[in-house]
DNA sequence: TACATAAACTATACGGCGTGAAGTATTTAT
DNA sequence: ATAAATACTTCACGCCGTATAGTTTATGTA
């Protein structure tokens, strides 16, 4: 009965140790050899274990999946609200371009770690229904629509119309949305939804490698999107 | 040697129908299943044969996929230009909405087309060097190309600037590029991959099912995306 | 028509994968 | 000291791609 005040802790700590010891090695295995790489086997390898041995942490492979996208999700949620919250509140336009190079940067950086969260990542994978991907997935939202309420008050003017209502959006989104900006319309929310799409698209074209036939500079077209979607919020310098 | 006419003909024409089917059944796999569900075993068994049948007709598995990309892409590519050429040519922004509906319609009628293309199709497949894939890839950035050379008289004020410059794209794109819009700026070419960049974004979000738990109509985004796309354009209406 | 040849296909096998069932050793709690 | 729980292994099954060798069938030539 834990006497000594940690003899209970110990096997659990052990537990939660491998636990941690197994992610890691998957995410290294994904970082050498790409997504396609998590294999059971393979980390049990790598360990020292046999395979089976992983089924008494985690269920199915799919669920080790499941728990790496959720960690890597929050990894880049974590780096995107941080870059955001560093840049000055008062200018919008730098606190956009702040939010939008973290991003892309955060995708060189962990390209195996995108495919992962925005991609078909591993062979025959297929996300549960709820859980904390979503969840990571409406933060990022959540951030760019931050971005939008921001340039909203320049940005209204061009793009309040549009008819979109509030049963065009996801209610889990907007439980998050709705109480953090409680004036934005729902043109707002869709201005987000499209500024998050013209990010993600540029980016993704470029970790998956199909504008490698056509743009030889990512960066400058990536500086010219940035460029063009600030001036089409109407953003006024040094607001 | 040929004496009838056909006699040397027949082996010939029993081969490539046996290697259309192989791809028939495939791509019908592929859609039932997902690209994950083309296996050289399935396939066989489908068409009644063993698996290792199938290497007299593609060294690898690998080449199998990539030789449906190619069909696959050039059919998506042959879509697009169908649009396009059915389009008036005197009205830039009926032909863009054109072009991007047929996208993005083809892309809701093949997702498993679109992710065998554009994801991270298959378990372990790393595309080729050449091919026809980049071909296509190029074909239907040409396409995009013609749409922005068609805007670029109304559009060019706004985007001229950002200081491009030929060496920042692929050769093998402004091969194709140049001869057909001699009078284009790199610029221009700049603003055709951006607008791609946007429409592939959005509709892979939408494929993918990234935007689900977000916007419910993702119609309605589009939309709004394509009447922004032609607003900062500046195309003037009926030009 | 007989025969050599080439093509199409099968059989067998290897290693890798996820995973289920059963067994073993070690640690913990009573 | 003993019973129970935990961590892990072993074995097995069916899936996969693919290499090698063997077999059947169609073809071109003499």
């Amino acid at each position: 009965m834990e006497s000594v005040g940690n003899t209970k802790g110990r096997r659990e700590r052990l537990r939660s140790e491998t636990t941690a010891e197994i992610k890691k090695v998957a995410l290294e295995l994904m970082a050498s050899g790409g997504p396609d790489a998590i294999t059971l086997r393979a980390i049990a390898r790598e360990m020292g274990m046999t395979a089976n041995a992983i089924y008494g942490y985690f269920a199915t492979r799919d669920d080790l999946v499941t728990t790496l996208i959720n960690n890597v999700y929050t990894s880049l949620a974590d780096t995107v609200d941080a870059a955001w919250d560093a840049a000055p509140a008062q200018d919008p336009a730098v606190r956009i371009q702040a939010w939008a190079r973290a991003f892309r940067d955060w995708a060189l950086a962990n390209p195996e770690g995108f495919r992962l969260i925005y991609g078909d990542p591993v062979p025959g994978y297929r996300p549960p229904e709820g859980g904390a991907a979503p969840e990571a997935a409406r933060r990022v939202c959540t951030g760019i629509t931050a971005l939008a309420a921001a340039a909203w008050p320049h940005a209204e003017l061009r793009y309040s119309d549009g008819d979109f209502e509030w049963s065009d959006f996801d209610l889990g989104l907007l439980d998050k949305v709705r109480p953090a900006f409680p004036d934005l319309p729902p043109a707002a929310v869709a201005l987000a939804l499209r500024i998050w799409s013209h990010l993600h698209g540029l980016v993704s074209l470029e970790i998956y490698g199909h504008l490698q036939t056509q743009a030889l500079s990512p960066e400058k077209l990536f500086r010219e999107e940035l460029a063009q979607l600030i001036r089409s919020l109407d953003i006024p310098p040094q607001s």
